[in-house]
RNA sequence: GGUGGGGUACCGAAGCGGUCAAACGGGGCAGACUGUAAAUCUGUUGGCUUAGCCUUCGGAGGUUCGAAUCCUCCCCCCACCA
């Protein structure tokens, strides 16, 4: 048995521990379970960190068990929320638990014999739940009392603002009925979670206690959050998620190559598998030679490889080399298409390049890369357009058919890093 | 249920009859500087056919030449009392 916590002390992980976790994990191989919510399509960069703790786990020997919450899912955030979503979403909670499943694949291994990962979901014992049995079974083992007097109770109770509903005050109720539901069905004793979720993993544990006479432990890992206080997994173009679909590997890679030096270690840690010294030999890198972000690049490639694949890394380097370093201008019109199929792109009719040329507001607003037409205006004002690399001067001018590459593409850029490809067709 | 305070743009928060598309701060976007970094500085931040017009200040009406600002009713939040 590799020693789990000592890996996630080095990396800094480890937020806190239950008593006794380190020896539980070391005695034998075990079952730990981490909860994600499946209120969005996929997973984001938020939940890198649950599952990077749960491919640690997986590497040192433990059964790594993702929980889906299709069941707390239901519930979700009481505010404003139609009805007609609710019923919905008991089968798109199938639906994302498969998707969800489906990322995890790319981190966690579900064919090795000795300790495959496993997901659940907790639709399947909450789904058919009877209120008066769960009352009369698992709510007689919790004291009010004690609830109240949890940090992350307390806090809501004392703020006079915003209060705590019904709805999540009982949500430690559910969670903890998970972690006992987990414990009965596949031998779980093991719960992480964020930071945040420390009161409700200790309220599991104890419930564990109460009702099966066993000990279960709990792991927290800490929130992560960049140096200028922004959010993290955040980038120019939204949320940036673990699906090909919505967060390209041009635009994972991207998000990683921008992150700041402060952050770019501590993401090492987080994200990678690298070993202490080779972050130790990249710390020292961004020190000597800041210029090469060879921190930054070790951190994109490795990520973006993990999730996108050998050659989805191929692409998004070989798309932000041309954009960022080479000139578009030497590329033929093939590579173009080929370096830039995974840049956003648009296609239009070759009429309408003609003449006086299409007006490069329209092209902005058509493209996405400006909200509106005002923004476009602004954008150009502000000397940020670029169309081919070349800064477009006047908000009035047009663009033609002729000055697309090999009278094709047409490279539109607003500001430094966003690029949309105009392909012409006809 | 009673009394008092409040609902303003992405968020926080001024404005309290015209000069308000609405101060200020944060955030966003862009420019300069750089390393596709941080910090800093600058510009910008409702829409449009942009020296003009149109839609916005919880909702619906009303007063007025003119309303985010005054009046009426309604909805929602908060505090204190019951």
């Amino acid at each position: 048995m590799m020693n789990l916590l000592d890996e996630y002390r080095e990396r800094d992980l480890l937020q806190d521990a239950t008593e006794g976790v380190s020896e539980h994990l070391l005695e034998e191989s075990r079952r730990i379970y981490i909860g994600f919510d499946p209120t969005a399509r996929s997973l984001h960069l938020g939940s890198l960190v649950p599952i990077m703790g749960l491919v640690h786990a997986q590497r040192a020997g433990h059964t790594p068990i993702a929980l889906i919450g299709g069941g707390t899912g239901l519930i979700g955030d009481p505010s404003g929320k139609s009805s007609e979503r609710q019923l919905l979403t008991k089968e798109l909670a199938a639906e994302n638990a498969a998707s969800i499943r489906d990322q995890l694949e790319h981190f966690l291994d579900f064919e090795v014999k000795s300790n495959p990962a496993l997901v659940r979901n907790n639709l399947d014992w909450l789904g058919d739940l009877r209120i008066v049995d769960f009352l009369r079974d698992v709510g007689k083992h919790f004291s009010v009392n004690q609830m109240m007097a949890k940090e992350s109770v307390k806090r809501r109770i004392q703020d006079q603002e915003s209060g705590i509903s019904f709805t999540e005050f009982s949500y430690a109720l559910l969670q903890s009925y998970d972690f006992l539901e987990l414990y009965r069905r596949d031998g779980c004793t093991v719960q992480m979670g964020g930071s945040d979720q420390w009161g409700n993993i200790t309220t599991g544990i104890d419930l564990v206690r109460r009702m099966e006479k066993a000990r279960a432990f709990g792991v927290t890992y800490p929130l992560v959050t960049n140096s200028s206080g922004t959010k993290f997994g955040k980038s120019e173009a939204g949320n940036v998620w673990l699906d090909q679909e919505l967060t390209s590997a041009f635009r994972f890679y991207q998000y990683w190559i921008n992150v700041e030096d402060a952050d770019a270690l501590r993401y090492l840690n987080f994200f990678t598998l690298f070993g202490q010294s080779e972050i130790r030999e990249l710390a020292d890198a961004i020190e000597k030679e800041p210029h090469r972000r060879a921190a930054q690049r070790a951190l994109a490639e490795d990520v973006t490889r993990r999730l996108h694949g050998e050659t989805g890394l191929a692409a998004a380097v070989r798309a932000t080399q041309a954009l960022f370093s080479g000139d578009i201008e030497g590329l033929t019109g093939d590579e173009i298409k080929d370096v830039f199929a995974d840049v956003p792109s648009t296609q239009l009719p070759r009429i309408q390049f003609e003449g006086q040329g299409k007006p490069v507001i329209d092209l902005m607003v058509e493209s996405g890369l400006a909200s509106s037409r005002g923004d476009a205006r602004r954008s150009v004002e502000g000397g940020g357009v670029y169309v081919n690399n070349r800064r477009v001067e006047t908000v009035d001018a047009g663009v033609t058919a002729d000055s697309a590459i090999e009278g094709r593409f047409l490279l539109l850029r607003k500001g430094k890093k966003s690029y949309h490809l105009v392909a012409l067709l006809g």
